[in-house]
RNA sequence: GGGGUUGUAGGGUAGCCUGGUCCAUCCUACAGCGUUCGGGACGCUGUGACCUGAGUUCGAAUCUCAGCAACCCCA
């Protein structure tokens, strides 16, 4: 081999090791984030980080969906990200659970404030003094709103972007209030059904599972939670819906009056996603090329990248045809004739996690073919003409569900029933495992310290064979699911 | 919570141990011109950096301390 072969070679590798392997996830992570344009980490100050215009539009798209499955039954609103120490240290259990997270205001100018203003770190405190201002009878009931707002938590474990942060940029977090303790723990229920329709939109597959009591939200009844797995076989908490029964409704004396005058406190739920879900949207479906997107929130869900020989016009002519097309049907398409050579291009859009791509060389237009290529590796010729786009939708819908597939049977490879405290640690170094658990606070705590996991609670609805629990040995078709969190 | 590593152009790096050779290396990016274009093109020309503060010193990218920030591992 001579020099000119070895420096070709080396150029080469230092080109294609830009993204790190997948299997080296929490590098692969944080180089995507930047190479896709998802979030500048470079923000000067710790936990907070700046979306890149392309990023912000994935998360427009995503936050979208969650809206549309919301203003079906709830209002959006908006309160204020201030909210004043005495109303903030009312609920006892609530304080506990945040005030060593909080930021507060403490001067406005050079004056100190007399009051000091807490930065929400979630807006129960902010809502409630509200609720109880705009509730006054039965059929003021049910309610139910939410808002999309930043919320500021001191994180003093390490940070991560869109995981762990100091500012969550993109809170969606609904309250609601309710006659009954039943019909509000019915609100929960529908709550997680919507959160697992959102997340099937997403192509996401999760876990559901009821907090164990000692993790639940602070001030609430008990917590469900939605869990993702992630590449590296730890767990992201990606969604939660609590029930609050009546704890905030009596601090807050948020009453309504019944149908026989009497006043009665309002039962409540709250739920909530993150941008976490933007994090789970990126480690599930990525790849070592970079992002892949599933049709419905992709920036660009189709690029066209003109593979010109000689004289561009007529390649350009038709490419333009063809994007105009797909505009006539609201598809995001971007045809990219810039000066780079097509195999460049690729690699660029690939990165962006393109769900299409529409190559038109001079060999397909004397064809009268398209050549497309989803993100999934499927190449295929479609015939230009009237149905093409209608093709290329159908294309995004197979897209979709390889997404949802793959996703499912790696999350499902994951996940194993374990019948020794052994058997559990070595699970969880690498995925979730399911323990038998008697349900017990004593041994849920004992099986977190010997198994060196989380318990992330009790899988919902889906019994295990009767089994002893791996530490008191009672009988029990009860389990829980244990996992390293992020 | 504990430990470790790191901070040099838009991004990635060399130099640091052993202070002066450095108006700082190489790759990439960006701008201009030309030739190109079916999987990361090439030539020429040009642009651009030592995290912040204090200290040691005749002299600091290099040594010391502090701050800020980032990443990794463990709990």
């Amino acid at each position: 081999m001579n020099d000119a072969q070895e420096t070709q070679i080396t150029r080469k590798d230092e080109r294609e090791a830009k993204l790190p392997p997948k299997s080296n996830f929490s590098e692969w992570y944080h180089e995507l984030l930047k190479s896709a344009e998802i979030v500048d980490v470079r923000y000067p100050v710790k936990g907070m980080s700046v979306w890149y215009p392309f990023g912000f539009a994935l998360r427009s798209h995503v936050y979208q969906i969650i809206k549309e499955l919301l203003d079906v039954d709830h209002y959006e609103t908006q309160f204020p990200l201030l909210i004043p120490e005495t109303e903030f240290m009312k609920e006892a259990e609530h304080i506990k659970g945040f005030e060593d997270e909080v930021y507060w205001v403490t001067h406005g100018g050079r004056d100190p404030l007399e009051v000091k203003l807490a930065l929400r770190p979630t807006s129960e405190t902010a809502i409630y003094p509200m609720l109880k201002l705009w509730i006054r009878s039965h059929a003021d009931l049910p309610l139910r709103i939410y808002q999309i707002v930043n919320t500021f938590r001191y994180e003093t474990k390490h940070t991560r972007p869109l995981i762990r942060l100091r500012e969550i940029t993109s809170f969606k977090e609904a309250h609601t209030a309710h006659a009954t303790w039943e019909e509000a723990a019915m609100q929960v229920e529908i709550a997680v059904q919507r959160y697992i329709e959102f997340y099937r939109r997403l192509a996401i597959p999760c876990l559901v599972s009821k907090r164990p009591s000692w993790d639940k939200f602070p001030g609430a009844d008990y917590s469900i939670a939605l869990d993702v797995i992630m590449p590296d076989g730890r767990t992201l908490q990606v969604g939660t819906a609590h029930l609050l029964g009546t704890n905030f409704a009596k601090t807050y004396e948020i009453t309504y009056e019944d149908e026989h005058g009497e006043q009665r406190y309002v039962n409540q739920t709250c739920y909530g996603i993150s941008e976490r879900c933007i994090a789970a949207l990126i480690a599930v479906h990525g790849d070592d090329k970079g992002l892949v997107l599933p049709w419905r929130v992709a920036p660009v869900q189709v690029v066209i990248v003109p593979i010109i020989f000689g004289d561009r016009e007529p390649i350009l002519e038709v490419c333009r045809s063809i994007e105009s097309a797909l505009a006539r049907r609201n598809i995001r398409v971007r045809l990219d004739d810039g000066d780079e050579r097509p195999g460049a291009k690729f690699y660029k859009w690939e990165m962006r996690g393109v769900p299409v791509r529409i190559e038109i060389g001079p060999r397909d237009i004397k064809n009268g073919v398209v050549t497309i290529v989803r993100r999934d590796g499927v190449r295929k010729t479609l015939p230009m003409g009237d149905g093409l786009v209608d093709a290329i939708l159908a294309e995004a819908e197979e897209l979709q569900a390889v997404l949802y597939n793959r996703a499912k049977e790696f999350m499902d490879s994951k996940i194993k029933l374990v019948s020794s405290l052994d058997e559990a640690r070595s699970q969880v170094q690498s995925g979730v495992a399911r323990v038998p658990w008697c349900g017990s606070v004593e041994c849920g705590h004992a099986l977190e310290d010997q198994v060196g996991a989380n318990l992330l609670g009790e899988p919902r609805g889906d019994e295990i064979p009767p089994m002893g629990c791996l530490i008191c040995g009672r009988e029990s078709t009860g389990s829980t699911y244990m996992a390293r969190q992020y």
